[in-house]
DNA sequence: AAATCTCCCTGTAGGC
DNA sequence: TGCCTACAGGGAGATT
């Protein structure tokens, strides 16, 4: 599941190939993503030049003079570079080709994904427009989760992975960040102070960013291969270790259900 | 306004 | 071995 460190990789995987390039062609082999992939775009596309890649939240952004490809792979979604002579295969819905034959191939089994166009500014798109913060800018900081979290009654799992609070917080690093707070996922966001909203927010960025340098290293197979990525069996504390024992107190890991998603608690070491 | 529910999709895992 | 079902999840949009 690409999470936020995973698309800003793929970003910079492919962001040397895509950069002052010019399109020639975009393919497009299954429109029926997330919103249907609008045939006009390959028109839209034709003969303009990429300019720069971005990145909002988990979304991945190709912007031209004119306006911005807004990509976001869903949850089994991916993006390589390949070239002309390499078969698309079951799942590779979109290639948008470049004028020197490089190609960038946009694959997604479940097609959880969108890939949208959109005029500029981006920022003002509806999918953008009411984001949260960065969790790795300056003001993401744990005085605006406090300030923003009181009267809230939701479970403070559900605050952080709420894009409008902050963006990139999936599931994984939810139950990661939240372990190494040492806070239950199950706590109302409201009744979390000031002081374990500041810890919270150190543990969000050790995550993430810890989890930008790993998938640097294993995430690295952009020009060619399958495209698939490795980080995910980096060592995690929590998530996907229910009944397993915590590895910081050996207490045996608890599993609950909040909002259709899985949360991996220790009960010894979160309250 | 805030909280909760539903839905999109298919690969994988588990049961028999 | 193979068939069947349950489950996983991001997040917008609908509903309560």
């Amino acid at each position: 599941m690409p999470e936020l460190p995973e698309v800003e990789t793929s970003r910079r995987g492919i962001d040397p190939y895509l950069c002052g390039k010019t399109v020639l062609a975009t393919r497009v082999r299954q429109p029926q993503l997330r919103w249907p992939v609008s045939s006009q775009i390959i028109e839209t596309l034709a003969g303009q030049t990429i300019t720069h890649t971005g990145r909002r939240g988990k979304y991945l952004l190709l912007y031209t003079q004119q306006g911005c490809v807004i990509i976001h792979l869903g949850m089994s979604g991916s993006v390589r570079i390949v070239d002309s002579h390499q078969a698309a295969g079951k799942h590779d819905h979109v290639d948008i080709e470049m004028s020197d034959g490089v190609i960038l191939r946009y694959h997604d089994p479940r097609r959880f994904g969108c890939l949208l166009w959109s005029e500029l500014p981006v920022e003002q798109h509806g999918l953008l427009a009411s984001l949260g913060p960065e969790p790795l800018a300056d003001d993401f900081t744990g005085a605006y989760l406090h300030k923003r979290s009181r009267g809230r009654k939701v479970p403070i799992k559900s605050f952080v992975m709420d894009s409008h609070v902050v963006v990139g917080v999936g599931n994984i690093y939810a139950n990661e960040a939240l372990f190494m707070a040492g806070i239950r996922p199950q706590t109302m966001a409201g009744a979390v102070s000031a002081k374990r909203y500041t810890r919270l927010v150190q543990c969000i960025k050790q995550v993430i960013s810890h989890a930008i340098t790993v998938g640097g290293t294993t995430l690295r197979d952009f020009v060619g291969g399958d495209g698939k990525p490795g980080y995910f069996q980096q060592s995690l504390l929590v998530y996907g270790r229910a009944g397993q024992p915590c590895k910081q107190c050996g207490t045996e890991l608890k599993e609950i259900r909040q909002s259709q998603r899985s949360s991996v608690f220790c009960p010894l070491c979160q309250d």
